[in-house]
RNA sequence: CGCGGGGUGGAGCAGUUCGGUAGCUCGCCGGGCUCAUAACCCGGAGGUCGUAGGUUCAAAUCCUGCCCCCGCAA
């Protein structure tokens, strides 16, 4: 019973650590994650992908949007003294911290102390990082800034989305805890401290104003921007006052001249004319649309057309 | 009852306001031109217009119910 532990998390990603920890023999007593929530424009009650996951794999759940008086009673039945957390949720506080005695060890998804919050992994790709990676640490009461168990660094590839670099994060992540795990069980592990060197960075939540795309700005931001929101939350433009998003887009050299935000066909590509050069559509979806290729859009947009400023 | 857009040959769209022969850009099949081609020319197949009713001489188009897809908001 001593080595069996706690995982605490909500979304995919998540859900599939947990799937991997159980595979590889780790003894999960209690899951944790988010209440219910009312998903898509029917607002049906949805759980979160960790509680169906849970439920697959036949492990108590505990739903709860904070660690309260409550949960922790809960905790404290399983007899576990380490928890696992990935993508929970919600900031810990301390009587939550501290009713482990081990403690709780979170997977974080940037090389801390760079990219602290809760979207490192768009943040890298905005930011133009050439690489990132995941890091383990054990959880203080500070946003993301407790102390290191280990980490793994990874390139970011040319073109890579958000949604691709997560889900290759979430593999390296399972394999990085499985290679620590049994050290922390075991309480073998060492914490380092994270690099007063380094310096900070935050990456909060991105809204969807974060998203909107400005033509304006140089082609290169405007790539980086279009993959950092792919899948979520999707980089979007105005065409004729309704929602336009790009989900795929590459930068190009453009020889034309045309005004900032102007959509042709050149040479057989979908072309937005940008600030330093142009922007190749790639997978597009217009307002009330599904997702589409920007040839397939093409056929039918009567090009030129304009995205609004 | 949160707001809104949409369902038309294989793909993306127009046509719906003001009912009257199924259109456009592609794809596909066959033929031609060419050293060659994703280029060009000629020909062809392929659609009960989401679905069930209603109105009408006549419905993709007007009316009603239902199903499905998507954007916003949460």
């Amino acid at each position: 019973m001593t080595d069996s532990l706690i995982f605490a998390g909500t979304p995919s990603n998540a859900a599939r650590t947990l799937e991997f920890l159980v595979q590889q023999g780790f003894e999960v007593s209690l899951v944790i994650t988010r209440p219910d929530a009312p998903v898509g424009r029917k607002r049906v009650l949805t759980p979160s992908a960790v509680a169906a996951m849970a439920q697959k794999l036949g492990i108590d759940v505990y739903k709860t949007k904070t660690i309260d008086d409550a949960a922790i009673e809960r905790i404290n039945q399983t007899g576990c003294d380490t928890a696992v957390v990935v993508a929970y949720g919600a900031l810990l506080k301390k009587p939550a911290l501290e009713c482990l005695s081990n403690g709780w060890f979170n997977l974080h998804y940037s090389l801390l102390p760079s990219w602290r919050g809760a979207a490192p992994v768009q943040h890298a790709i905005l930011a133009g990082d050439k690489s990132t990676g995941v890091t383990l640490f054990k959880i203080d009461q500070g946003l993301d800034s407790g102390p290191l168990v280990a980490s793994v660094a990874t390139e970011i590839q040319p073109g890579e989305t958000s949604g691709r670099l997560l889900s290759r994060l979430t593999e390296l992540g399972c394999s990085l805890l499985s290679q620590e795990l049994p050290g922390i069980l075991l309480k073998g592990h060492r914490l380092v401290e994270q690099d007063a060197a380094v310096s900070v960075s935050l990456a909060p939540k991105l809204s969807r104003e974060h998203a909107r795309i400005d033509w304006n700005q140089n082609s290169r931001v405007i790539e980086r921007k279009v993959l950092a929101m792919n899948p979520e939350p999707g980089a979007w433009t105005l065409l004729n006052g309704e929602a336009f998003k790009i989900h795929d887009a590459r930068e190009v050299t453009v020889s034309e001249t045309a005004d900032v935000g102007t959509v042709a066909a050149v040479a057989g590509k979908v072309v937005v004319t940008s600030a330093g050069g142009g922007i190749e559509l790639l997978e597009i979806q217009p307002a009330g649309k599904k997702s589409m290729s920007a040839s397939e859009w093409a056929k039918g947009a009567d090009l030129p057309v304009r995205f609004d400023a």
